[in-house]
DNA sequence: ACGGACGGGACCGCCCGTTCGT
DNA sequence: ACGAACGGGCGGTCCCGTCCGT
């Protein structure tokens, strides 16, 4: 369905994108709809055609959001061997690309703070994503996590989340990549 | 050694404090100079007389929140019977009243994702809690954690910041405590 | 050729025109943003849609009134009998009139002494200005002042300024003419 | 006759002759009460033990300079040779030096424009200054000037003033010499 | 007398949301 | 549907005038 977006769904999904870019760079209080609107190649005169306000814009964002970095997750567990999904998973969530890109990596790294302070919508959104990247991680089996364990999913997500944030904060490179590091050891103990 | 604090140096300390509730309850973007002087008791006419802008008390409160739980911490570790410190501190920063609560609470589950953006003495005063708070935990000997054991420390405390960050973001109350329920297994695996 | 000013054009060039005769009513220091939109019938939101800072607005504001003053002082020597073209724009500029509407009169009679404080582009639009001001008088060929004499021209201009901004400070209404009238005497010796 | 002037006079009477300076400088505008005082060596806090407003220091700044400025043009008539004060005055009126030291030079020349907007005290004391100027001027008795002759010392003091505001006003230092000398020669026209 | 904190107001620059015109 | 202008408001900064404390 939807074989010929029409150009005003072209429009609205280029503006979703480059803002769902522009928040996760910038945080949602970061951004202004002009500055969003000229990102996206237009002015913010016809911010208003595209979208009731810029609440909803956020709420359609962070839902865009979340399904890129789950679409993305999800290939990086199907590209990986069997067996070593999670493996994949982890090292692509804590590389250095990661930690430096923050408009295209997880939504939660980039705005978890901040998310916590949105509307419902946002966090509705935000809620969703969660459940499927959890999902994602419970579905890898290997050999120390048993397939359907979602309680060391759960973890396991918070561990890459936490040290994903802290390693952004820090100040110290040393320092970021240390808390990476420790944080995949323990979750992937038995790695050599 | 500061016997009798002066006048100033009282309001310095009220205006800060009273800004690292702000800034952790509603993020450093949704605090203005205004706001925080009405919060502390003072309009916005004075903030000068105590900070040379805005960037620089941002810059204190960040010291000032750090150190705060640093302290908080230390106490929770101080006061759990021997070998049950890191026990007594991954409860109590996995509570829900820690949940609830960011204006008291950790300043990265409260502003870790808008820290990687603020400027160069924000992000300073926050690698020095930081390492202050992983310390404090590599100095708990327990029964599965040997003391000194830093990476472990690392990761525990990246576990326990995004389960924080992430129970605070989703809509979803179960699913708050679920994150935090297999963190708290995750970091202590032993517990009954 | 600007055949139909667009809606933009017009209210810049309306914004401008108000600032300019508020600037000289004012000072440089005397007017707001606001103010000047209000003066221009309009709300001081839309500002920075037609200028990028105060100070490109002034910048053209220096320009815009150099213009209209030298247009209106070749005005009055087209106007004049032939032969005493110098003799009307003394007489005008060294008017009643003059020394009580700052407002539409000569730049420098209303804000020489601030210019030389304002920024680069203020001070070579008054540049600019001066030497079609001197220009328009040097081409005034009379009975006592050759044509192509640039100094006369020159000395006579200062003279001419001088005596406004002296006339227009002071307290004293008879000293105010009393200038004004050396000053002509001075600039149209022969005059009966 | 305050033969013994006591500290609070003492400090008084720095404040105005900073304040005499720093007027000139940047205008009425461009100075405030703290940087005034900071500039005499105290903070804003003790100015108005001293000065009921910041009016009133204005008007006895203007009081000051207008005094200052007087004697100075008296001691350089008095040093001139006999018959040559008026071509003295001149010559320092219109030296290089003084379009660049507006702090120590004429109040009209520094502040013209801005006095026409100010209250009563300020403008009053500029007219006893004025009036101070042109007598001292009247009373240069030469060669082509009849001791006595105010009109003529009246035109010759527009001069001036004109041609040191548009000297300092414009951007361009030929321009700036020639309005000089040609106001010079129109003052003293046979001077070889 | 002087230093310094404080209250309130102003100004510039920016942003959001709306309403025009095209 | 899009671009552009406009209205109202807010945030950071600075300043004046006052009132304490010393």
């Amino acid at each position: 369905m939807a074989d010929t977006p029409s150009r005003k769904e072209q429009t609205h999904e280029r503006i979703v994108q480059a803002a769902s870019r522009a928040v996760r760079r910038d945080g949602f209080a970061g951004v202004g709809v002009a500055g969003l609107m000229k990102e996206a190649g237009l002015t913010h005169g016809g911010f208003y055609a595209h979208f009731e306000s810029k609440t909803q814009l956020l709420a359609e964002v962070a839902e865009r959001a979340g399904a890129d970095s789950a679409t993305r997750l999800a290939r990086v567990a199907a590209k990986a061997p069997p067996g070593q999904g999670l493996q994949a998973i982890v090292d692509a969530y804590l590389s250095d690309r990661h930690v430096e890109s923050p408009e295209t990596g997880c939504p939660f790294a980039a705005l978890g703070t901040e998310i916590a302070r949105q509307e419902a919508p946002v966090r509705a959104a935000a809620t969703r994503y969660l459940k499927e990247a959890v999902d994602l991680l419970t579905r890898q089996s290997t050999d120390w996590l048993n397939p359907g364990d979602r309680d060391t999913a759960l973890a396991a997500y918070c561990s890459m989340v936490g040290a994903l944030v802290l390693a952004r904060a820090v100040d110290d490179p040393e320092l970021s990549r240390a808390l990476r590091s420790a944080t995949r050891h323990a979750i992937l103990p038995d790695e050599t």
